[in-house]
Order: C-alpha cells, then structure tokens, then sequence
RNA sequence: GUGGCUAUAGUUCAGUUGGCUAGAACGCCAGAUUGUGGCUCUGGAGGUCGUCGGUUCGAGUCCGAUUAGCCACCCCA
C-alpha cells in the first residue's frame, strides 16, 4: 500500500502554497506597520518549557503534545531507565513559550527598553483528533509584544488583528470579536474561591467533569457546553464583577481605545482561555458562518508572569496567535476565489528537434534575465505544445522554426492579442537582458 | 481519548436484493489534409474497488479487524 500522510496533516499544494506564502506576506506588512519584526524559533524546546510556561494541568501540555525522543533514548525509555530533563523535548503546541523563552535567553528587554515586538508564522503540533478546522499539524500565525503593560499595547493588537483579517479579505461583518479579563494575581485566586464556593452550592445541576473541574480549575467551566452547566454557570458570578482596581482600570481603558477607534467588540465574561499563562485581558475573534464548531480565527491576550514562568525578570506581555487553516475556510465560506500559482511570461515553442538546442539556449538567456520562461522537454508538436504554453499561461510564444533560424529569426505570438509578428534573434535577446519585463515593446 | 458517518480512475461521483471483461463527468494524452493555443468533434491511456482476513459456488456489494478521511464531544488558532 501506498505510504500516506500521517493522520491530521496535510500537504500544501503549489496553489495553496502559494497562498500561504501571501498569508504570511499580509501580515508580515500589516503587523510592520506597529513595528513588528520576524523571529524563528525551534520547531521543538524541551518539555519543561511548555510544561512551565503553559501549565502542567492544561489540556495542550497533559494530553496533545508530540513529545520527541531520540531513538537512542527511546532505547533508554523501553530499558526502563530515564532520560535527562534537557533531553525531554516536544514538539511546539504553540508559539507563545518559544518566543518568550527566546526574549529571555536573549535578554531582548533589557531594564527600562523600549517593547520587545515579534512575530513569527510557521507550524504547531497537537495530538488532537482532526476535524473541520482543526489538524495535528497547522499554521499560526503570531505577535508577542514584551516588554510593556500599558493597555494601548492590547488594544493596538487586537486592532492590528482585525486590520489583518481585513487586508487577507475575511468580511468584518461575518466576525465576532470577544474580549474578557481574566484579572491578575491579586484578584484571580479570590474570583476562583468565589466561583468554587458557587459551583458547589449548584453541585448537583453539574455534570461529572464540572464537579471535578470546581476543584481543579473551577473558571473551565464556564466553557462547558452541557446546557445544565451552561445554564448553571450564566447565574456564576463574574470575574468583571471581581476585579481589583488595577485590573478594572487597565480593563475599561483597553475597551475605551477600542471603541475610539470605532470597533466594535462583546464583553464575553465567559471567555476563558485554557493557557494558564493568561492574565487580565483575553480575547477572541470567532467567524460566524461557514465555520462548523471550530470557529475561532485568532486570539490570544496579556500575559504578565509568563516571563517569570520561564525564569527570566518580570516582563509584561501581550500576543496573540491566528490559524491559517480557519482563516481559508472562513475566506472559502466568504466566496473568496484564490488565485492559481501558475505564471509564465514566455514559452519556447521548437517546429522541431532541430531547433531544440537553440532553443534551450534562449530559454536559459532569459531565465537569466529574471523572467519566467518554459519549454517543451517531451518531444510533443508544435501544436500540443501551444496548447502546454496556454495552460501554462504563457503570455508569449516564441516559435522556433529551422526556416526562421537559418535568416537569425524567429516568431513572436501574443498569446492574449493573438498578433504575430518576426523578431531578429540578436535583436531579441538584447532585449531580453536589457528589460526583464514581459509585454514591453 | 470517546462517539457517528465514509473509503470505487488524477478529481467529483454512479454501481440496482451479492452474479458476465467495474462506468460517467471533468482532468490527462493523441488526432481532426500543409509548421500555431483557448471552443467543438473523435479516439486513447488510467482502477488488484483503502488494506488484511472471513462468510459464499461467486464479494465493489455482507461480516470483522486495521489505516485514513469527514463530522461531533473535548480543547484551542
């Protein structure tokens, strides 16, 4: 049997891949435009980074990760023996622990610096079970802002985002943008217990996983969708309602730059991201059509102890991560036509083989000038071969013919006005080398 | 990890209660009087029916397992 992909992955074909280069150009424009630069971080980092970073107890770190064992320390693992902590390593499920680590390590917000701003675009790994907008293997793109708590950094972002989806053509009317606060240190621990103390009291409205999660992480449960929690936890108190002064400042003004700028946004105290390493604001931008359950696009939040976390000094951050794959189903849904990879400026046409050399010839003469230029390479005719160069697109044919080559000519056909006309060959590649753009006269 | 549905040419799909050399459309290739494309016409190539095993005189069709896909739970982008 043929060997396949494995399961949750998929190949990018030269069209696709070529439209997620042009994702990824988007945004790299769009998010340069608030001072973002690129950073490429490993595919992989050692377990504990994530284990750290994001939280042990998390779903992503407990149960999705791809952990990556040399096949020496497999052999270790089997023998039953353990494997140094530095050589426990996983696959990123994310890009967040990667990048911070990396402004730590690096010491990229010294004291007192201006903001640290990244961003970075690649593949991330989770052993979920695939489905409509969800693979093992898919593409993120991210910033991470390090360096500064002020909220006019997350309001720029999330604005910088919604610019995003504009500029890669997602109609803003078919998203939602929901934006919480998941508060700090200082007021989150207090919501919990007043979150718990409530879930306990409507103990015996909640299914299995909510009575355990009021132990464990009693705020997971304002995501559950079994409608007796869901009805449960709409009468839960808020966090919005529990914030300490700071938090509820840095919270109304992020929303007050928000709506300055005429966005407009849903206040969701249910919003819960399950990455520990959020505080105060999170949020999330969903498409509401097209998107079967998987209809979150982007999101993300402030972190400001993630660096801590990672054993670097304090450092205050704000990201955000989008899926590439969402984004195409949410733009295929919009009616979006994406275009085809294909583009070819000449295309040489031999009458026949004794042409073929001559013909190589120009061919390379013109790639060398930068242009895109095809042949025939199976020997078909003159007449298949005009047929090759108009699904290539080809804008010209030149027509190589033995008469034409004994006076030093050839032919050269617009493919689009269909006009014919004879060229000197010496003439030709002059211009060739001397302007590299097609369709000049 | 749990459930439901699915698996036939490159692609999208037909294939009747198990029964002759498994079909269509699109795509691909080649022709349609002299060295020239898009439309049209004609012809051609291409499938051990996901894989392995079972029931049967006989399996694309029924059963089991396995692999993968889709969808949902869960979780996230």
């Amino acid at each position: 049997m043929a060997l396949q992909a494995p399961e949750g992955t998929k190949d990018l074909l030269p069209d696709e891949s070529k439209f997620w280069t042009h994702f990824k150009a988007t945004a790299a424009k769009v998010f340069g435009c608030y001072g973002y630069m690129p950073i490429e971080t490993p595919l992989f980092e050692q377990t504990d980074l994530f284990v750290r970073g994001i939280g042990e107890a998390t779903d992503v770190v407990s149960k999705e990760m791809f952990t990556a064992i040399s096949g020496q320390n497999l052999e270790t693992l089997l023998g039953g023996g353990t494997i140094k902590a530095k050589s426990r390593l996983s696959l990123r499920p994310e890009g967040t622990a990667g990048v911070v680590r990396a402004v730590v390590q690096h010491d990229l917000v010294p004291q007192g610096a201006a903001p640290a701003k990244l961003m970075y675009a690649g593949p991330m790994f989770r052993a979920e079970r695939p489905q409509k907008g969800r693979q093992r293997q898919f593409n993120q793109v991210g910033v991470e802002c390090l360096g500064a708590e002020d909220p006019s950094i997350d309001a720029e972002s999330i604005i910088m985002l919604m610019r995003f989806f504009a500029a890669i053509g997602i109609p803003v009317e078919s998203t939602r943008l929901l934006v919480n606060s998941m508060g700090c240190d200082a007021c989150r621990p207090a919501y919990r217990d007043v979150v718990r103390a409530y879930m306990d009291a409507h103990a015996g409205e909640l299914c299995d996983e909510c009575k355990r999660r009021a132990e464990t992480n009693p705020l997971r449960a304002f995501d559950c969708k079994n409608p007796a929690c869901a009805a449960v936890m709409a009468g839960a108190p808020k966090i919005t309602d529990h914030l300490c002064d700071d938090c509820r400042g840095h919270y109304d003004t992020v929303k007050q730059y928000l709506s300055g700028e005429g966005l407009s946004f849903e206040e969701d105290p249910k919003l819960v991201r399950g990455l520990d390493y959020y505080t105060r604001t999170v949020f999330e931008v969903q498409v509401t059509e097209g998107m079967g359950s998987q209809n979150a696009i982007g999101g993300g939040g402030r972190y400001d102890k993630l660096a801590e976390e990672v054993g670097g000094r304090p450092t205050p951050g704000f990201g955000f991560a989008l899926g590439y794959e969402r984004c195409a189903i949410a733009l295929e849904a919009a009616g979006y036509e994406f275009p085809r990879a294909q583009q070819c400026d000449y295309f040489v046409a031999c009458v026949d083989d004794s042409v073929r050399a001559e013909a190589f010839s120009l061919v390379q003469t013109a790639r060398d000038a930068g242009l895109v230029v095809e042949m025939d390479h199976q020997h078909r005719s003159l007449k298949s071969q005009f047929k090759l160069a108009d699904k290539l697109d080809a804008a010209k044919v030149i027509v190589l013919g033995p008469d034409e080559l004994a006076a030093g000519e050839a032919k050269l056909r617009d493919m689009r006005s269909h006009e014919e006309q004879t060229v000197k060959l010496s003439d030709f590649k002059v211009r060739l080398t001397s302007a590299n753009v097609p369709g000049e006269e």
